[in-house]
RNA sequence: GUGGUCGUAGCUCAGUUGGUUAGAGCGCCAGAUUGUGGCUCUGGAGGUCGCCGGUUCGAACCCGGUCUUCCACCCCA
C-alpha cells in the first residue's frame, strides 16, 4: 500500500496538550459560571434525523447541514432516473436521513419535546458540544467547532434574559475579556418592518441593518432596493437607522415612532424592562441597545442578544435570544425559551490574541522526580502516593536518561518542582528539592515537599 | 455556493530571467558538563519544494488540474 500523507478534513482541527489545557480553561469557566446559576447539563447525539435539523435555520442554514449517507445499500428503493433529475439537494434527502447537528438548540428543543414528562418546569440546562457547519472556512470560522450554550424554556419571565445577560457578563469577567453586549429586540424589528409598509420583508430588512456599521447606511438602503423594498419605506427608515442618545432616550424616540404598532410597542416594554433589570445589576460589561442587531437564525421572536470583544476584531463570540416556539415544531406548544452560546473557538482566538491566558492554564505536573535508577526509582514510587493524597500532580521520569535531559523535559513540560533522590539522599533519609523557576536547590523531608508545592 | 489567494526542513520564512549540490533563523539530537534545565560555544540529523499531469535539453520557479490555507462575498459562533 501506498504511503499515505495523513491530513484532515478541511475547517477541521487537531488540538494538541497545550491548546487543550487552554480549551479547558474556557470550558471550565464557563462550565462553572453556569453550575452556580443552576443550569444542569445533557448531551444529545452529534448526529439527528435529518428532519429534525430540515427548516430550522433558513434556507442558508439547510445547505449547510452536513448529512450523512445512509448505511447499507442506499440506493435500494430509490429510483436513479427519478434521483438524477430531482437535482442535488433533493436526492440528497433520499439516500441521507441523518445529518450532524449544526447547532446545540434545535437538538435542545427536541430533547425538550421527547422528554417532556420526565422535565421539571422552568427546565434550566447547559450544553458544552460540537458543531458542524459546511460552510467555507475562514479565520474564527470553522467546520467543527463548540457551542456552550445555556437555556431557560417554560418561563416568559424576563429575568431569564437578565440572568443569562449576567451569566454573559461573569464569564468574560473571569476570562479578562473587555465585551459590549449588545441587546435588541425580534419584535421591534418586525414593528420597524410593519411601520414601514412591508411586514413581509422583515428577513431582507434585518439582514440588511445588520450589516450598518460594517458596509454604511448608503450601502445598506442599496441592498434594501435590490430586495424589493420601497423607496418610499426606505424614506421612512432612515431616522430609525440615524437615533442618537443613551439606550432609554432611543428606546423612548422608537416609542413614539412606533405608537401605532401593538408588536414593536411590545418589543419596546420588553427590552426597556429588561434594561431597567440590568440597570440594578450593575454588570461590569457595557450593555448596549442596538436596533441594528439582527441576527440571523430564524426562530429569534423576542429579545436577541449579541457579544463583540472590545480589544480584538473577530465576529460575535457569544450570541443568543428568545425563541417563543421552537418546540412548537415537534408538537410542544406554548413553550417559550431564552438561551445564550457562547463560541469557545472564538474565544479562544481572543485570549491567544490579547496573550490572556493565565499561566495557571498550563495543566502540567507540578512535581517531577528524577529516575537515578531501578532502586532509586522504586524509592521515589513509594512517595509518590504521599503527594496523590495531597492533590498534588505528580511524576517520576520513567527512564534513568541523563539528569540533563530530565531536567529539559521539567522545563518544557514547566513543572515547578524537580526532585532528585539518589544513592546520597536514600542513605540521608531526604530529598533534594530544585524549584525550577528560581534555580535554587536544597535538601527537605517528603513532608515539608508537600507543603511546598501543596501551594 | 461565487471570486481571489497561499503551499519550500518540526516551526517561521528566503530562494535572482527556468540552469550544477535548495538555504537561514528558531526548534531537535549529540558533545563541551559521568548528579543539574534555562545562557553560551562546537558539531550533527532533518526536504517527493502540497499532490498529479503538461511544456522544456533542463522546473521549487512556467501552464493545467486537484487538495489545503487564508481573504472578500453569502451567511455565521
Amino acid at each position: 500500500m501506498a504511503l499515505q500523507k495523513p491530513s484532515i478534513p478541511k475547517g477541521t482541527r487537531d488540538f494538541g496538550p497545550v491548546e487543550m489545557s487552554k480549551r479547558n480553561y474556557i470550558f471550565n469557566t464557563i462550565k462553572k459560571v453556569f453550575q452556580h446559576h443552576g443550569y444542569s447539563q445533557i448531551e444529545t447525539p452529534a448526529m439527528e434525523n435529518l428532519d429534525t435539523l430540515l427548516g430550522k435555520y433558513g434556507d442558508e442554514g439547510d445547505k449547510l447541514l452536513f448529512k450523512i449517507l445512509n448505511s447499507g445499500d442506499f440506493f435500494d428503493g430509490v429510483d436513479p432516473l427519478e434521483l438524477r433529475q430531482s437535482g442535488s439537494n433533493t436526492a440528497s434527502l433520499k439516500i441521507c436521513e441523518k445529518g450532524l447537528r449544526y447547532d446545540l438548540t434545535v437538538p435542545f428543543a427536541r430533547f425538550v419535546v421527547q422528554h417532556q414528562h420526565e422535565i421539571e418546569f422552568p427546565f434550566k440546562r447547559y450544553q458544552i458540544q460540537p458543531v458542524w457547519r459546511a460552510d467555507r472556512p475562514q479565520k474564527g470560522r470553522y467546520r467543527e467547532f463548540y457551542q456552550c450554550d445555556a437555556d431557560v424554556v417554560g418561563s416568559d419571565s424576563l429575568l431569564n434574559e437578565a440572568d443569562l445577560i449576567s451569566i454573559i457578563d461573569e464569564v468574560f469577567q473571569q476570562l479578562d475579556i473587555r465585551v459590549k453586549i449588545k441587546l435588541n429586540n425580534r419584535k421591534i424589528l418586525a414593528g420597524i418592518a410593519g411601520y414601514i409598509g412591508q411586514p413581509d420583508k422583515i428577513t431582507a430588512i434585518t439582514v440588511a441593518i445588520d450589516k450598518l456599521d460594517k458596509i454604511g447606511t448608503e450601502a445598506v438602503f442599496q441592498e434594501l432596493q435590490l430586495k424589493g423594498v420601497s423607496v418610499q419605506g426606505i424614506y421612512k427608515l432612515e431616522p430609525l437607522l440615524a437615533l442618537s442618545g443613551n439606550n432609554t432616550d432611543r428606546l423612548d424616540s422608537l416609542r413614539k415612532i412606533l405608537a401605532t404598532d401593538t408588536t414593536g410597542i411590545k418589543g419596546i416594554d420588553e427590552a426597556t424592562h429588561l434594561l431597567g433589570i440590568l440597570d440594578t445589576l450593575k454588570l461590569k460589561s457595557e450593555v448596549e441597545f442596538d436596533i441594528s442587531l439582527a441576527r440571523g437564525l430564524n426562530y429569534y421572536t423576542g429579545t436577541i442578544i449579541e457579544v463583540k470583544a472590545q480589544e480584538a476584531e473577530i465576529g460575535s463570540i457569544c450570541g443568543g435570544g428568545r425563541y417563543d416556539d421552537l418546540t412548537g415544531i415537534f408538537g410542544l406548544k406554548n413553550i417559550s425559551g431564552v438561551g445564550i452560546s457562547f463560541g469557545a473557538d472564538r474565544i479562544f482566538d481572543v485570549l491567544e490574541q490579547l496573550n490572556r491566558f493565565p499561566a495557571g492554564a498550563m495543566e502540567s505536573s507540578r512535581v517531577l522526580f528524577a529516575n537515578f535508577g531501578e532502586k532509586e526509582a522504586l524509592h521515589c514510587l513509594t512517595l509518590l502516593p504521599l503527594l496523590y493524597k495531597a492533590g498534588i500532580a505528580a511524576e517520576i521520569y520513567p527512564d534513568a536518561a541523563k539528569l540533563k535531559k530530565q531536567m529539559a523535559y521539567a522545563d518544557a513540560r514547566h513543572i515547578h518542582y524537580m526532585v532528585l533522590v539518589g544513592e546520597n539522599e536514600m542513605n540521608e533519609g531526604n530529598l533534594t528539592i530544585k524549584n525550577m523557576v528560581t534555580g535554587e536547590q536544597f535538601k527537605a523531608s517528603p513532608e515539608e515537599l508537600i507543603k511546598l508545592a501543596g501551594c
